[in-house]
DNA sequence: CCGCTATCGTTTCATGGGAAACCATAGTGA
DNA sequence: TCACTATGGTTTCCCATGAAACGATAGCGG
């Protein structure tokens, strides 16, 4: 029983619960392939995930011909409005975003991608996709899509019991 | 009531790529349960996230009559050695954790829960099963064993391109 | 028009976590 | 035995992140 003591070889994969835990599970894919992501765009276009999700949302919006404000940005991405407005710093302070007027708040603008952010846009979107078929090379469609449903229903869960919980 | 006057083109729902890519939607999830779990167990046991690890693993081990160095454990939760030095450090501040002599080595000590650690094992663990539970709770068996099967395929797939990429 | 409150954006502050530097001990080869 | 390197653990430093504080403007009710 107490054999380690004199063995004390400490083999790896302790085979314990841990390693079945579900958020355990989903926290450590969740890093690998952020950590996957942010290492190739940090290497390509020096951008960070944060700055990332603006551009992809403001391409988006332009091809739609809107414009955003941080508010709504911050809506889209899911992400803090002070890391919003950080990334969008960044992005205007490399010339990729412009800042409009907006005439009918005078507390915030419209964001728009300059032609120099639209030609990153379309970089960086198939570096995207590319990875997300790397990532699931070997799914099959079916599959893919099951990983989608319950990602989406996982999340929905979590943020109605927490919603619960929360006093 | 802060309905932004119809003018405002504020209310797209993103229906832009970003919510379809599959990175993001991986990364929200895992936040989403992540900060479940991190509210329950500090709010019941002002433990956090790796020091609820630790005494996992621990707990696991000394049901095995095991006892376990920081190095061992830095492999079985894959944190950080820093992170588990400094979750080691609180536990062991508090009293839940001890340290013994390893007689072989003389930079590392055995680690194992104290009384009082395995006592709060016994209470967290439940409620980590619990909340899993709760997570799982419109998932069948089998979506549940594809949902595992699925986040280790893409963790070790991220992983391997991972290394891939590094250079 | 005048307060009062809510909201957008920005700045400031505290915290977490990783990278690298560092110390002590172990292992290795001459 | 004596260097030299490797490794476990600790400390230090730095950056990313989110919370709270703040300033400015908007909206609302007198």
């Amino acid at each position: 029983m107490t054999d380690l003591m004199g063995d004390n070889r400490d083999h790896e994969l302790p085979e314990g619960q841990l390693e079945s835990f579900l958020p355990y599970q989903l926290s450590i894919a969740s890093n690998a392939v952020s950590s996957l992501i942010a290492e190739r765009y940090h290497k390509r276009f020096a951008l960070k995930i944060p700055e990332w999700r603006v551009i992809a949302v403001l391409g988006d919006a332009h091809a739609r011909g809107a414009a955003l404000t941080q508010r709504s940005l911050t809506a889209a991405t899911l992400m803090d409005k002070v890391a919003v407005n950080r990334a969008c710093k960044v992005l205007e302070d490399r010339g990729l975003v412009a800042r409009a007027p907006n005439k009918d708040d005078g507390r915030s603008h419209f964001l728009q991608l300059t032609g120099e952010g639209r030609a990153i846009h379309e970089e960086v979107m198939p570096l995207a996709l590319a990875t997300e078929r790397d990532l699931f090379a070997d799914f099959d469609a079916i599959e893919q899509q099951q990983f989608r449903s319950l990602l989406k229903r996982m999340r929905g869960r979590a943020a109605n019991l927490a919603e619960k919980t929360n006093d």
